[in-house]
DNA sequence: CTCTATTTACGACGAGTATCGTAAGAGGAG
DNA sequence: CTCCTCTTACGATACTCGTCGTAAATAGAG
């Protein structure tokens, strides 16, 4: 049988506390590569920062909600709710991880250019 | 002819800068007020904060691409960028503002300090 | 048992920022 | 014109939080 760290359940899960989670930089990034590899340690993950701060991020997106951590030996693997989120906040998700250039190797087709449809244009009104 | 304040163009959109800019409480309301009244002021937005703090607000949300603020004599009303927002991250706003109850409570976010817990699996995921 | 690797808890420090009060522009009313 | 209202720019302050180093806890290997 699997253990897995505490975490909150789908319907405790606070929008807020899912966009402070997600408004962090490195957080971002952890989620970029999550939403890669499925599952990782705070030690496999690449990133600039030293791996108690990778923690210390990883145990935030887990309270938020966002990641779940497995109990592994001494291991913490971590992955994302996926399907939890796209149950508790449709599209929220998957739009984050659409829309972000960076680590993005351009999945599918780019949203198709509608030419918008009310939108407010600036470059055609006056902008002071 | 109308007039409105500068703000990024469409594709100039960062979903971080965005993330951040919903990420704090203040500032998440501003959004769910503006969902509900379409377009206000400043100081037409009941806020139980002051009215400096919530035209600095209205800036941040202006600058990550969230609001669009028209100019109209000395008032400065502000709107959602709808279609904007949805056409460069679909479903993203929507899903925010769907999953924020208009009369919310404050979300005071529990202190679920229980990290090295090693607790039963999650109810949400059964594991073996 | 000892040793090592992995993770996290704990302070501590510094940068970022949310908030406020005040004051200065800007535009409408009289 | 003057007066008033609305908005924002500007400091100043307090506080949150991202980062780090260190140490403790845990589990597996020898």
């Amino acid at each position: 049988m699997e253990t897995w760290m505490a975490q909150p359940d789908l319907d405790e899960i606070d929008v807020a506390t899912v966009l402070q989670a997600l408004a962090d930089p490195t957080r971002l990034r952890i989620v970029r590569l999550l939403d890669q590899v499925e599952e990782s340690t705070c030690t496999a993950l690449d990133l600039p920062v030293k791996v108690s701060t990778v923690s210390h991020h990883v145990n935030i997106l887990r309270h938020s909600g966002v990641v779940s951590t497995r109990i592994d030996g001494t291991a913490r693997p971590s992955r994302l709710r996926r399907d939890d989120l796209e149950h508790r906040f449709p599209g929220l998700l998957s739009s984050i991880l659409a829309a972000t250039p960076p680590c993005a190797p351009e999945p599918a087709a780019p949203p198709d250019r509608d030419d918008r449809g009310a939108g407010p244009a600036p470059s055609a009104r006056k902008v002071v």
